[in-house]
DNA sequence: CGCGGTGTTGAGACCTGTCAAGACGTGTGG
DNA sequence: CCACACGTCTTGACAGGTCTCAACACCGCG
């Protein structure tokens, strides 16, 4: 169940024997969360960081008005709050978008990790730095790109990541965010995201139907986008 | 010189005597950096870690148009790249924005440190969360608020943390950005940033000129940016 | 005194949002 | 098995916030 967790860590940096075996010993017990729930709440105190082994989850903040932008996806494999073990409170919700596995990590035994196992330290740091990155490239889309070049980002990033998890078909994937969902993401109405969507498949780019998405042409897709996965931290670097 | 960034530490956590000489043998030397340059450009290997002592700097990210979008500001008592020291290459520029003094912090003395000192370990590794907290904040800014809103959350923003560093004057603090720098924080063209201050001038909220802020009716500004300052993180607590 | 960067203003264009209605699909209860 | 309800997707007409382009003012500096 953890094996996409591995990967990741594993795309990143080596992860020896023992620090297998301490990672592995962190998980305390799984929890199944139904979709659409608010499954962190922004401001709620923090025991334990959350693991996410099945399904997609986001980071949400609102305004008054109820409008809503989420800032990061979670997919199999990714830490929905690790951040949270050093600040203790988030700043922003976790919602289930599927019905998900979560492992739960308590905080006492990540202390422990800092205390006797400094280099997993620094790759976890590494990790919620790598998230950063990726908040940082979602900056770039929300403030510069047009809304179909914030689009193709998007699917750009979702096609290495999940490669990254081991949860691709070649260049096609399950993709379960409502078109709301997706303008949530991308700070568009979700008026905008279906005609954008027209837009990508008219221009044979992308296909997005029955919760998939499927690339048409990965090369045009990342022009459109300006797509440069440096911000993904691909290469395996002692950490 | 470094008292800025004891401060901004201990706004968070207790910073024992014996932490504080290891954090002051962190430094190896300084470093007087212009304006306007690209101090650490993406992509450059990094051995060092770039503690920002006086002046204003910049993380930014650029599109092949040459639009420009900037995802963090820095000024005195921050660590521009502390997540580098992990990530060993950034995803973008940090630029100096006025002329600029910085030291510099050698990984091998973090990793030093991440090995005798868990605490300050964890403690480092939540000032680089807090980061990518004011980032996702931004990431709300663009994707879900006004110009107006955007604008008034910055100069929202920037009060707390100048105050936490000791850099301000009641309501009131030098801010040296031009209104094309502005315009890049915000995801906005200057003309439009011009237009958006003389509203917030009309409004009677604030004041920009001489390279200076004043702030004239808080309350109101924070309605208008809809601030909550929870997302700075200035509980001092157990890290 | 002239130059370059910054700030200011106006007119018009365009991208994206708003509002509204209807189609489609899936799950539920009768 | 059908009827209905609800959420999502789709489409159209129109509105509006922000951008683009352009010109000019201002100001510090060489």
């Amino acid at each position: 169940m953890i094996e996409p967790h591995l990967m990741k860590l594993r795309a990143r940096d080596m992860v020896s024997a023992d620090e297998e075996k301490e990672i592995r010993g962190l998980v305390s017990h799984t929890i199944n969360v139904p979709r659409d729930r608010t499954f962190i709440r922004a401001g709620q105190d923090l025991r334990e960081s959350m693991l996410l082994l099945d399904g997609w989850m986001a980071r949400a903040k609102d305004l008054e008005s109820g409008q809503r932008q989420l800032t990061e996806l979670h997919v199999g494999g990714d830490f929905v709050d690790l951040h949270g073990f050093t600040l203790k409170v988030l700043d922003h919700d976790v919602v289930s978008i599927t019905d998900c596995v979560v492992a739960a990590v308590p905080h006492e035994r990540l202390v422990a990790m800092t205390e006797r196992f400094p280099h997993l330290t620094r790759l976890y740091w590494s990790m919620t730095n790598m998230d950063a990155a990726i908040q940082r490239e979602w900056t770039l889309s929300l403030g510069r790109r047009t809304a179909i070049a914030r689009m193709a980002q998007l699917f750009c990033e979702l096609l290495v990541r999940l490669r990254v998890a081991g949860l691709t078909s070649s260049d096609s994937y399950h993709f379960p965010l409502t078109q709301i969902e997706l303008a949530e993401c991308l700070g568009l109405t979700s008026v905008h995201v279906n005609r954008t969507l027209q837009e990508l498949r008219r221009l044979k780019l992308i296909e997005v139907r029955d919760w998939r998405v499927d690339i048409l042409d990965l090369d045009a897709l990342q022009r459109v986008a300006e797509f440069d996965p440096t911000y993904l931290y691909l290469e395996k670097r002692p950490r």
